[in-house]
DNA sequence: GTCTATAACTGGATAGAC
DNA sequence: GTCTATCCAGTTATAGAC
């Protein structure tokens, strides 16, 4: 395997990716001020959502980003640190919503449910599912590939998003003491599941239902999400109390 | 975009793999007596369930098979007819026994149930899953990528799984007859992607529970993915009837 | 900062020898 | 039926010109 050209860190997950040309001067010159890293970010972003990373080359993602082929790899070095930027990107913005969401409704709430939690576990990615635009959308399409595919980043997904997931469950032990941990940890996997195929927008439900539901419908998944998932969890305990 | 060279059908999806050697007789003086046809299909299954389509090369699958790199072209025709082929091996078994399991359920039972149609309806792959050896367990760890991933078979899997799924509906909407169609729809988009992550394996939940749960527990998963999603469906019916 | 050119290699697929 | 040899399009990545 030839030597990566990026700084530091070797095989850890990128370093420091995208620091070049911040705070950058307008009127350099260039024309009208064009932003090349985010728009190769945003044109990786779309294609990996819908390629899987093996599916997605390097001058795929220059030519979407309207970028010479060679830029991708001067910015973000490998491909490989090109799809951690990607993956990072959104996750440090979302991870702190989340975990806002459920310190708050904790803090605020007099009787916390298990449906108020999820919600508050929910809400955010729903939030920015429905009004976060395209790039959004896409990214989590991402992650909903990554995570049924494990060999490709699934450490690194868990390395970001478990403390939220720990968060909530230490949340529903607090709301149903009754609960056994092997059914709180199911439940947490189910939900999981739930989520991330709401994200990834198959268009399954749309041929199922002959156009009657939309997979991109973010009112029917709120609408239902939370409801489906605590009854779920909480017939669970209700079945095997501790 | 070259010619393939397999027989018949063009673009359509695999018209007849595999079809090669069937009855030929043994001491033809070759080694005895190996099938490289399943075992290239047993090598492709397990690559594409680990990295998906595009993160798996011909030459691996050869290599795998313990067979010549140019072999999987020989029987298959093209990378893409390859995969069409490994998806369809059991994709007919194991729709029949899905089928044949709900159909015995709703002659066999007095009191339907919707959590006794779930049960009807997951069973055929849990009992695979259990028991049905390394090679059904990776293909459904494929089917749970493919179905997050519609640009590569979306359009198969809804192909070869709506009729299981459309039957379900059928079921439940007997069982539950004052149940809203989209409740029913959304429901089992719910219940799809709980089935499919569990398939995954990902590895997710071991960490997170720190070892007390294990993704392949198929015990587990078939003690609690019933009367989950049975309650889930519950609630929301019950939240807005018909 | 951006692009040209190219190195160095891997991909799928096949023709034809055995 | 199986393998050798090969085609060649396309891949990541980089060195160096502008």
């Amino acid at each position: 395997m030839p030597a990566a050209r990026s700084s530091s860190g070797g095989s850890k997950v990128a370093p420091a990716p995208a620091m070049r040309g911040k705070g950058r001067p307008r009127f350099n010159g260039a024309a009208a001020d064009v932003d090349r890293e985010g728009a190769i970010l945003d044109a990786a972003e779309g294609l990996f959502s819908d390629y899987g990373f093996y599916g997605v080359t390097v001058r795929q993602v220059a030519e979407a980003a309207g970028v010479h082929a060679s830029l991708p790899n001067y910015y973000f070095g490998s491909k490989r640190d090109l799809f951690d930027a990607v993956m990072l990107r959104r996750a440090e913005v979302v991870n702190a919503m989340r975990l806002l969401s459920m310190a708050r409704y904790e803090s605020e709430t007099k009787v916390l449910t298990v449906e108020g939690s999820l919600e508050a576990f929910f809400e955010p990615l729903l939030d920015v599912w429905e009004t976060g635009g395209p790039g959004w959308k896409k990214y989590l399409r991402l992650i909903a590939i990554v995570n049924n595919m494990p060999a490709l980043g699934g450490e690194a997904m868990a390395r970001y998003f478990d403390p939220v997931v720990k968060k909530l469950i230490e949340l529903l032990r607090k709301v149903v003491p009754e609960a056994r941990d092997e059914d709180l940890y199911w439940s947490c996997h189910f939900i999981s599941a739930t989520l991330s195929l709401s994200f990834a927008e198959t268009g399954r439900i749309d041929r199922l239902s002959d156009g009657l539901c939309r997979s991109g419908d973010v009112q029917a998944v709120r609408s239902r999400l939370s409801a489906y998932s605590a009854s779920g969890f909480l017939e669970l305990t209700r079945r095997r109390p501790n």
